[in-house]
DNA sequence: ATTATTGTATTAAGCTCCTAATACAGTCAT
DNA sequence: ATGACTGTATTAGGAGCTTAATACAATAAT
């Protein structure tokens, strides 16, 4: 999986959604241990303090634990987890329903939208 | 209407969108004026540089046109306005159904979670 | 014990964004 | 013609983000 960041936000808060991506896809499984700070920065093309910065974020949300010296691993508490990918799916969604209303949008057209662009993707 | 400003991303990229919005809602009809650079800064709570440089951007995408000395107006061409719109719809979609993905969503379950909460907006 | 590897902290520099305070030139109403 | 209004430009300063270069303490591996 690659690491995608734009210059139109911090790079830390993309850090940050990243990896909880890779936490809620499975990717990094629950309880399973991160690879170092400097490690996770080079791969992602970003100084270890940048990264170290994300970390500490999603330490501070519970997603992720710190053993000091010897590593970080993903939480084992799968409920929280979960809670957390609902509640960032539902703030995505509600966002993006919010814009296009703002747009001009009706709740039908969207949803007709999106389902003919499903059915684009899956071809 | 209110102009609802975070500070996640830069302010004028959010104004860009907010009037992105007005005009494609018709809140600013094509070919109307527009307030005064110093009067849209003050009704949004912002510095006039910071809203002369999101007209500047819209200017340069062609939404908006510059009167010089005499303020500005929406553009009255209709299939421009119409060729940007869908485009950042499509682009909002499409970011959107990205992240959803890379959270582990299935396509399915997007749409069945879409329509559940546009459901429960209309009550 | 020594060495490499952890997370963490610090300092300095450069960059963008935002604000503030002005100033100027052209237009419009009076 | 005068005055109020346009868009525009400039300068200065502060704040946040990012990078770079280090340094330190604690653990793990040898």
């Amino acid at each position: 999986m690659l690491w995608e960041l734009k210059s139109d936000r911090p790079i830390y808060t993309q850090l940050v959604e990243h990896i909880k991506q890779r936490v809620f896809s499975g990717t990094y499984p629950l309880g399973s241990r991160l690879p170092s700070v400097r490690d996770m920065a080079q791969e992602a093309a970003v100084n270890p303090n940048t990264m170290q910065r994300a970390l500490a974020k999603l330490e501070e949300e519970g997603l992720i634990i710190t053993h000091r010296t010897s590593g970080r691993s993903i939480t084992e508490d799968a409920s929280m987890v979960e809670l957390a990918k609902t509640k960032l799916a539902k703030d995505q969604i509600l966002e993006f329903l919010e814009k296009m209303q703002l747009m001009g949008f009706e709740q039908k057209e969207i949803l007709t939208i999106i389902t003919n662009l499903v059915k684009e993707m899956k071809e």
